[in-house]
DNA sequence: TTATAAACGAGACGGTACGTCGAGTCTTAAC
DNA sequence: GTTAAGACTCGACGTACCGTCTCGTTTATAA
C-alpha cells in the first residue's frame, strides 16, 4: 500500500521514542473497507466520514488522525484496488492488450471505482495536492503496464527496440505516456462517459485501431 | 439550447390554456452566467445553489423551480459551451483532427469546463436520469464532430466511402462510436488525469497514431 | 357579522359611484367557512394562508384583498361565533349565570375557539390595531351578557338598582367590567390553562362564589 | 430550574459511565436569556430560532439538541420568571392577597411574559405534551401561593381550618384550584384581553369581590 | 353595445425561516 | 498519546409559507 497516515505520528519514523498507545493498525484496514463498502452503497456523493467511522466501528477522530478529508480518504480506499491489474502473457501483443482492457474495463464497472475514481478527478481541479497525490497512486503506478507490454513485444519482436541515447529514452517515455492516455482514455471514455458496455468485440476493435496506430507512430517517432 | 426547466410546467405543452404567471425568461440567463462564473470561482465543490441565487439576484425557489438540483444545474451551465465547438475545414483529415484536438482541449481548460464536466459524470454514476441528460446534451451532440469529420475526409477521398445497407450504415455508426470515445477519452485523460498540457506537438503525435489506426481499421471493418 | 374586508372597496360606500366586476359575496363565506375548518384541523399554528384559500377553492389574491393576514382573518372567523351566546331567563341570577358559564364553556371547548382565541391575544399584545379589533369585536361585544344579566337581576330584586347620577352609572359601568373579567378569566383559566373541564359542578362552585362576591361587592361600591 | 434538555442525554440517568463532550451548563443559560431578550424585543411571533441562536453566540443544532422547538425554549425561558413570585406577610389575607395580585399584573406587564404566556397556550391546545409542560412548570408551581395565603389567614383566623379527612382534603384542593383559577384567570384576562390595566383600584375591589366570595364559598363547601 | 374597471384563478416571484445534515474540531474519561 | 463518545461551530441543504406580482379571464355597471 501507500501513503494513508496524515497525522503527526507520520513524520518521525516509527522506528523510536514514540510515547503513547500506538495506533491500531487493524483500524486502518477497517477503515478502508468500510470506505469501499460505503462507495458501493451509497456511491461517492452521499458517502460521508460519519457513516465511514461507524461502519468501521471506529470514532470520527480516528478518520480525522490518519486521512485530511473525504478526497484522500477515498483515493486510498479505491487506490489499491489498481494494484491488482497485471499483464499475463498470452502471446502476442494484441491478445495482451485486449487482456489488460478488458481487466481495466472489469475494474471500472465495480461500483465502488467507477463512482470514486471521476469524483477525486473533478475534486483535483481545484486541489492540487489531491492531483498530486492522484499521479503518484494511480496513474504512474499503472504506466508500468505499459511499460512491461512494450518491452515483452519487444522482446518477441512485435514492435522495434527503443532508439538507444537519451533521446531514444525520451521518445519511448512519450510513446508510454501517449499509449496511456489513449488506452485508458477510450476505456474510460467508453464506460463511463459514453455509458456503453466494453465487452470482448469493443475491445478487439479498439486493439486493431491501437496496434495499427502504433506501425504509424514507430516509423516517425 | 436544450432542456433547463423540470418543473410541472415542462410537461404541459406551453401551446395553449396554460394560466399563471409566466417563467421570466430572464432569469434562465442569469442563472446559467451566475452557475458558470460560480464555477470558475470557486469550483464544482464549493458550488452552492444559494451563492447561484445570489449571483443571478434571484430567489433560491426559483432555481429549484426550474432544475432539479446542483447537478442538472451545472450541466446545462456547461453543456452549451460544447456547442460552440465546430470543425473548421482545414484541407485535410489530419489538420481537421488536430484543430478540433485543440480545440477541445482549450474547452476542458476553461476552470467552469473541467470542474464541472468530471464531477457530473461521477455523480452519473449513481444517477440514472443525469447519466441520460448527459448523453443527449453533450455526447451524442457532439459525435456530430466526427460524422462531419469523416464525411468530409470521404468527399476529398481520404477515406473510404462507408459501404452499402444497412450492414455499412452500423459499422459507419461503430466507427463513430469508437473514434470518438478515442478521441474524447484521450484529450480529457491527457488533460485532467495525467494532467500534462494537450499542445501542438502532443495533438500531432496523437493525431498521427489515429490516423493510422483509422487506416488498420477501414481495411477490416 | 362585522368588518371583513380590508381593501379599497371597503371606503367607498357601497351604495353607488363604483364600477367593475363586484366581490363575490359566496366567497366570503366560503372562507370563513374554510378557515373554522382548517383551524379544527390544524390548528392555528398549522394553519396557512394557502391552505385555507385552497379549502375555499379561491384564490389566495382574494383572501389578502379582503384581510391583511392571517390574524385579522381568523379573528373574523372565530368572532362570529361568540355571538350565538345568549343569556336564557332561568328565573334566578343563580341559575342564569350558571347557564352562560357552561355556554361560554362549551364554546371554548371547540377546537376552532380555544386554538384561535389565545393565538390571536397573543398577537396583539405586539399588534395594537388587532387589539383594538379584538376588544371591538369579541370582548365589548359579550358585556352585552354580563349588562342583561345584571339588569335582569335588577328587576327581579336579586340586585340593587343602579345609583343614580354620573355617578352611578360609572360605577356600573366598573362593576360590569370586573364581573366580565372576573367570570370570563376564570372560565378561560379554568378550560384552557389549568386544562380542568368547565362542568355543572365546578360552574355551581363558580356561581356560589361570585355570587357571595357580589353581595360584598354592592355593599360597598 | 426544570427541565431544559430534551435529547437523549435527558433520558439516561446522569449518574455514571456516560462518555462523550458534557453539555456545556454555560449554553443553556445564554440560550435562555437570548430567549427573553428576543421575546422582550420581538415578540413570539416575530423571534427565531436562529435568531436566538445568535444572540446566545451558539450554534443553531446546539438549540435543537436540547430543547424541541420554539414552544418548549419559549417555556423554560419564561416560567423562571414565575418563580420570583411569592407572597410576602402583610398582616390580613386582603392585603396579602392585593398584594400578589399586583405582583402577578407586573410580571404580566413584562414584555417577554405577555407575550409569550398566551402564545404558547395557545400552542397547548393543539400539543398534549406540551400542554403538560406548562401545568408542571406553571400551573402547579404557582397554585403554591394560594395554598400559603391560606394556611396563613387559617393561622390567622381569617378562615376557617381545613375539615378533617380525606374528605376535608378534597375539599380543601378543590377550593384552592378554584381561587386560583379566579385569580389568575381575572388578572390575565384584565390585562391581555381587557387590555386595562390592574392597578391598585382594581386590584382593590377584585380583591374585595373575592374575599366575599370566599366567606360564602366556605359556608357551603 | 360596447367600454371600462374591478374581481378572479393561477402560478411565478423575492424573501425569510425552517429543521436537518454533514464537516471538521474539541472535550471528556478510559486505556 | 490514542481511543470512543458525543457535544460543539459552521454552513449548506431543500422545503414551506409569506405576501406580492403578473398574466389571461370573467362579470358587472356606465357610456
Amino acid at each position: 500500500m501507500q501513503c494513508s497516515p496524515t497525522g503527526p505520528r507520520k513524520g518521525r519514523a516509527r522506528l523510536t521514542g514514540r510515547t503513547g498507545r500506538p495506533r491500531s493498525a487493524a483500524a486502518d484496514a477497517a477503515i478502508l473497507d468500510a470506505t469501499r463498502a460505503a462507495l458501493v452503497e451509497l456511491g461517492w456523493g452521499k458517502l460521508t466520514m460519519g457513516d465511514v467511522a461507524a461502519r468501521a466501528k471506529v470514532a470520527k477522530t480516528t478518520l480525522y488522525r490518519r486521512w485530511a478529508g473525504k478526497n484522500e480518504l477515498v483515493l486510498d480506499a479505491v487506490a489499491v484496488l489498481f494494484d491488482e491489474l497485471e499483464l499475463p502473457d498470452r502471446g502476442s501483443l494484441k491478445d495482451d492488450i485486449e487482456g489488460v482492457v478488458l481487466q481495466f474495463a472489469a475494474l471500472l464497472a465495480r461500483p465502488e471505482t467507477k463512482t470514486a475514481l471521476m469524483a477525486v478527478v473533478a475534486e483535483s481541479t481545484t486541489d492540487d495536492a489531491l492531483r498530486t497525490r492522484i499521479r503518484e497512486a494511480v496513474v504512474e503506478r499503472q504506466k508500468r503496464l505499459v511499460v512491461q507490454g512494450r518491452q515483452r513485444a519487444q522482446r518477441r519482436g512485435e514492435l522495434p527496440p527503443d532508439g538507444g541515447g537519451p533521446e531514444g529514452a525520451a521518445a519511448a517515455a512519450r510513446s508510454v505516456d501517449l499509449i496511456f492516455d489513449v488506452i485508458a482514455g477510450a476505456v474510460v471514455h467508453r464506460a463511463l462517459v459514453s455509458g456503453e458496455p466494453v465487452d470482448a468485440a469493443w475491445a478487439a476493435r479498439f486493439t486493431t485501431l491501437l496496434l495499427a496506430g502504433l506501425g504509424g507512430l514507430e516509423t516517425r517517432d
